[in-house]
Order: structure tokens, then C-alpha cells, then sequence
DNA sequence: TAAAAAAGAATGAACGTTCATTTTTGATGT
DNA sequence: ACATCAAAAATGAACGTTCATTCTTTTTTA
């Protein structure tokens, strides 16, 4: 049990420095040796935990992105009504980008980076399955425009990871107004104007 | 005369090269042997043109940023009611994503990644002024939401970065009905609702 | 006490950059 | 028109470093 659970502790802990050093220099200047120093373990022991640099990458993505659904969905009531199963989802997912602001950032650098092994992206896009039902139910009922699940996720989604990216570059703070503001825009962007 | 041509097509050559193989392979996986022998030249050589592999790299960043803006910017009547101004500069702006993928693919890579120099991404976000002066207009108009310009950027424009990455992985096609649609979400989620 | 986990040092390859040399260029004099 | 030549441009090989990964030894575990 001791033993496990010390394992335990020095994966999350390289996992948690891969995130840090990856968002501060990109993966191009992230030695395994800074990663190791940073978990407090020898760089030798990565190699116990994970197969290479890459599978370290893989997997760490893999687990951001499930915690962020995980978040995301936490507590989600699947029967309310569109606009407030909407709003829920959407503000689960705003709060996520605020609070774990680390996590969503690497997400974003994963997302727009050939960084990532295509396969353990489409592992990571598995989890989002909830808001498509959601955008689905929206359409049948007349309420969210029918437009392409992608275009809906541009519209709707997508710009919190800019707006969280120019709050981390500093020319920007987005407080609580700034939140609700956002999230009128979202909604304006995919339902359907009466 | 035939000196200095010869010098900025090989620059150009340099330039093209580090788009493609940056959007290829990622900053870290670029060596710089391999852009010397994409645009036919010694390694050696690069350094003729450029300090180094970050000052390639900045360089490149603003050039592309720049021929970004000019082709939104282009033979665009700064005069005319707010609407049409706008859906002006948007279908232009998709146009080059479309048409100048790989430029754009590019730019999408640094704005997300530590790659580039603070400075270098200051000076490639000068060039946006004539969008931000329409959007003060509008909103002296009462045509476009009273909010910030980063949040007006999040959902008008920062949403085809996203649908430009998802076909360029192939799985939704950006054709002329999406671009309609992507059109009016993005013009739905900044406009005041009547 | 034997097996598992961890460590630090070693290895070999790859890379950014520089160096010494060669090639090209274009102005000059004939 | 052409030959000359110094400066500029370009090159391939070499250098020194860094890095991912492995090897051997030590420590921990139960």
C-alpha cells in the first residue's frame, strides 16, 4: 500500500511538472532533466513511469483533457431545460479555465501544436459527448440554431481559451462582469434569435 | 540588382520553409539543417539572414502577422455603415485562413505557445487598429455590444482560428454555407439584439 | 533477503552555431 | 568587350553543448 501509494505521488508530481514547464518554455525546451528535477526524482525514473518524452506528453494530455470534462460535467442535470443546461455546462467549463488555469493552458498549447499524437487527441475529444446531446436536444426543439457541432463549438465554447490566454499575457482580467458579458455573447452566437 | 534579389529570394525560401516545417513538426522538432535543405541552402547560411534560430523564428512570426493584416485590410472603406464594414473585414479575414492556410496555421501555433518573444507579439498586434476604431463606432452607434475589445475579438474572429485548425485535421469541411453560418454566429454574438 | 524502485553517471546522437575555405559578384581598368 | 580583383556571399565540415535514454549500482520494500 505504502508503496503504491508513493508511486502514485511521483507520477502526479511528474505529470504536474510536465504541465508547468511545458506552459512556461514549450515542450521544445523542457529537458527531462528540469521535468525530473522538478518532481524531486531522479531522471532515470521517468522512464519507470512512462515509456519516453512523448508518451509523458500523451499521457499528461490525456489526463488534462479528462479532467476537464470531468469538471465540466460534474453535477450536470441532463433533463433542465436548454438555455439553463447551456448556461451550466458553459460556466462549469469558464470556471475550470479560471481556476485550473495551468491545466487549460497546456490544453490550448496541445490543441494548436503537432505536439500531441493524433491518436491520444482523439482520446482526449471522447468526453465531450454530453454537449453534443445537449446542442442536439437544442436544435430538435428549435432553440439552438442547426449548425455543425464544430461551428457551435467555435461560437460557443471555444473563445474562453482566447480570452483565458489574454488574461494569462496580462493586457486583460476577466472578473466577474467580464463573465457574464462572455457568456451573453455565447449564447447570442447559437441560439436561435426571436 | 541581381545581387539583392537573389538574397531575398533566398530569405523568402528560409521564411516559407520555417512556416512549413514549424506547422509540420513544432518549433522543437525543427532543426535548423532541415530548413536550410528545404530552401536549398547551407545551415551555414541562415546566419547571414538571421541572428539565430529564435530571431528566425520572431522574424518570420511578424512578417506573417503583417501580410495577416494588410490582406484584411485591403481596399477596405473604412467609411461605410458598421455592418457592412464589419462582414467586410471578417470575409477577408476567412478568406486568408482559407486561402493562406498554412500562414495562418502558423500564426495559430505562436499565439498559443511561448515560441515567440513578448516583444515580437507586441509588435504583431499593432496592426489592427482599423477593426478596433470600427468596433468603437459601433458601439457609439449602439450596433455593437458596449464590451471589450478582447471579448469582441474572443467571439467575432478568434472562432475561425478554431474551425481553420479543425478542417485543417480533417474532420469538418470550412465550404461556403459553413462560412455563411460561421458568419452570422460571429455577427449574432458581438451586434446589440433588437 | 530477494525483488522492486530509485538513483546518478555514462552514452551516443542531434543540434545550434562558428570557422576556414571556396565561389560569386560587380566595379574597375584596359 | 574583357580580364582583374577585392569584397560579399555561400558553403561544408567541425565544435562544443545539450539532451533523451540506458546502464550499473544502491536503496527501499514487504
Amino acid at each position: 500500500m505504502a508503496k503504491l501509494q508513493k508511486s502514485i505521488d511521483k507520477r502526479n508530481a511528474l505529470v504536474k511538472a510536465t504541465i508547468e514547464l511545458v506552459n512556461n518554455n514549450g515542450f521544445h525546451a523542457t529537458p527531462m532533466s528540469k521535468i525530473a528535477k522538478m518532481a524531486n526524482v531522479s531522471p532515470a525514473t521517468i522512464y519507470l513511469y512512462f515509456e519516453n518524452k512523448q508518451d509523458l506528453v500523451n499521457k499528461t494530455y490525456i489526463e488534462v483533457k479528462a479532467s476537464y470534462t470531468e469538471y465540466a460535467f460534474e453535477f450536470y442535470d441532463a433533463t433542465q431545460p436548454v438555455e439553463a443546461a447551456f448556461e451550466y455546462i458553459w460556466k462549469r467549463i469558464a470556471d475550470f479555465k479560471l481556476k485550473e488555469c495551468e491545466k487549460a493552458m497546456f490544453l490550448a498549447q496541445c490543441d494548436n501544436t503537432p505536439m500531441i499524437d493524433e491518436e491520444s487527441r482523439q482520446e482526449g475529444i471522447k468526453h465531450l459527448q454530453p454537449l453534443l446531446d445537449l446542442w442536439q436536444r437544442g436544435k430538435e426543439e428549435k432553440i439552438i440554431k442547426p449548425l455543425s457541432d464544430f461551428i457551435l463549438y467555435a461560437y460557443a465554447i471555444n473563445p474562453l481559451s482566447f480570452l483565458m490566454m489574454t488574461q494569462k499575457r496580462g493586457s486583460f482580467q476577466l472578473d466577474e462582469t467580464h463573465m457574464e458579458e462572455a457568456y451573453q455573447s455565447a449564447w447570442s452566437s447559437i441560439k436561435v434569435c426571436q
